[in-house]
DNA sequence: ACATTAACTTGATCCTCATCATTGTGCCGG
DNA sequence: CCGGCACAATGATGAGGATCAAGTTAATGT
């Protein structure tokens, strides 16, 4: 399955910078530093599966992670990308209840595991550690809210702009400055736009054609940000 | 515009119960109750407005409020509807942001304001609250993920029968145990859907033909639960 | 290296749903 | 009481996009 292994400290964390737990007081910090253990998984493993009952929280060391919902006929929706320092799986945590989402691993990825009771009640303690989730998961919700009006209101076209974008922000892009530095399938892709992979793949070629962009297997090179984010047709 | 007065107690007002203020420490509470300012919303008034910054945030005393972004042609999407001891506005306040959506009261609806120094701060000192604020918008953030899902992937008259049992769950019914307890315009209840106007007016109409429903200006009855639930064709 | 499968691509077709247009209904002020 | 207006209902039409089908390329294992 997976490496798994005690991670001498977070101050060795590759990703200890730009992670929401850097912010909690230093003596909680080190407490969750004993607690927790590191594990290895490889493109394609499941993190945690939805259905199933949260035993602690997860912290993205390095590698990138999906997370995806199962629609009610198996289709799957990316939900969010994450990226080292990123925590996955709290909101199943907070309200107790089952995982409504799947961490699935895009690249090889080492990911922190921080048992349930030792967060909660560090979270239950430390002020600034849980200010700082809240706003964390406040501004998850609000980037949901937009997508939830660009979805009913969109056209497929402009939002697939706009998830190349996201895709950027997010990742980023390699030393050329135009590839994406992440390899999603056409599949993957549609299914975080929200709509068939037949149609993400024929609007890409749009965008090669109109040169936009740039594909080359699974490479997608941003040529014109401009242009993509006037077809995305932002404004807000 | 709209009369506003101190309301003496938070121990006095009617939300007092299920709102999350309560899980505040007593010390806390007293501060807030204090500071806290009432204003009266008639039908259609808006309690705050996108774009705008936020001064605090509001709790829903009595009334009905809908919180809905505005699509870039103008078209609104209703992200969330709130009832009295719910906190809205909260979301541009944490992040120092914008408001990215309105909200507008549905009914006529008595808010109160709490100013944003305060709010923080009791926030930052207050790890019961703050904890009960996290749980809150993780379960927001969890049905919007889910409303992400099911607006890519379900046809228009599943999300339709979804929405009218969302809006059951949300509002209630009047004593006959079928009407729902607030009166939407046809165009509202397309915008929570994420769909056109006339395609929900279709929608209903079909669903009174099948006996789903009971129509009545914009009184809806929903005289078969079971039947609706299955048109949802929820599994999750 | 080859076989085998998975992923990608393109084309053709169909269907849901948005849009436009028109008529019908309730509601309020004059 | 009646015009005016907003909202509701229904019909007609077309476009966007999903689905199906078939062929191509890339990836994977033996």
């Amino acid at each position: 399955m997976c490496t798994a292994f005690h991670n001498a400290s977070c101050l060795n964390c590759q990703a200890r910078f730009g992670s929401i737990l850097f912010k909690a007081e230093k003596c909680n910090l080190e407490e969750i530093e004993a607690a927790k253990v590191c594990s290895i998984y490889k493109k394609g493993q499941v993190v945690f599966q939805e259905g199933a009952y949260p035993f602690g929280i997860y912290c993205v060391n390095t590698g990138k992670i999906k997370l995806s919902h199962c629609g009610d006929d198996g289709r799957e929706q990316i939900v969010r990308l994450a990226k080292p320092g990123d925590i996955i799986g709290y909101k199943a945590l907070l309200s107790a209840e089952r995982y409504t989402a799947s961490a699935i691993a895009i690249d090889d990825a080492s990911v922190c595991f921080i048992p349930k009771d030792l967060f909660m009640s560090v979270l239950q303690k430390d002020a600034s550690l849980s200010f700082e989730m809240m706003r964390i998961i406040a501004s998850e919700l609000r980037k949901a809210e937009v997508k939830i009006t660009h979805l009913s209101q969109k056209p497929v076209r402009e939002r697939l702009a706009e998830t190349l974008l996201f895709i950027k922000e997010t990742y980023g892009v390699e030393s050329d400055g135009f590839t994406l530095n992440v390899r999603l399938s056409r599949e993957e892709i549609a299914n975080l736009v929200g709509t068939a992979t037949e149609s993400a793949i024929r609007l890409l070629s749009e965008f090669k054609k109109d040169g936009l962009i740039e594909l080359q297997g699974k490479k997608i090179r941003l040529l014109n940000t401009d242009e993509i984010t006037r077809t995305a047709n932002l404004q807000d």
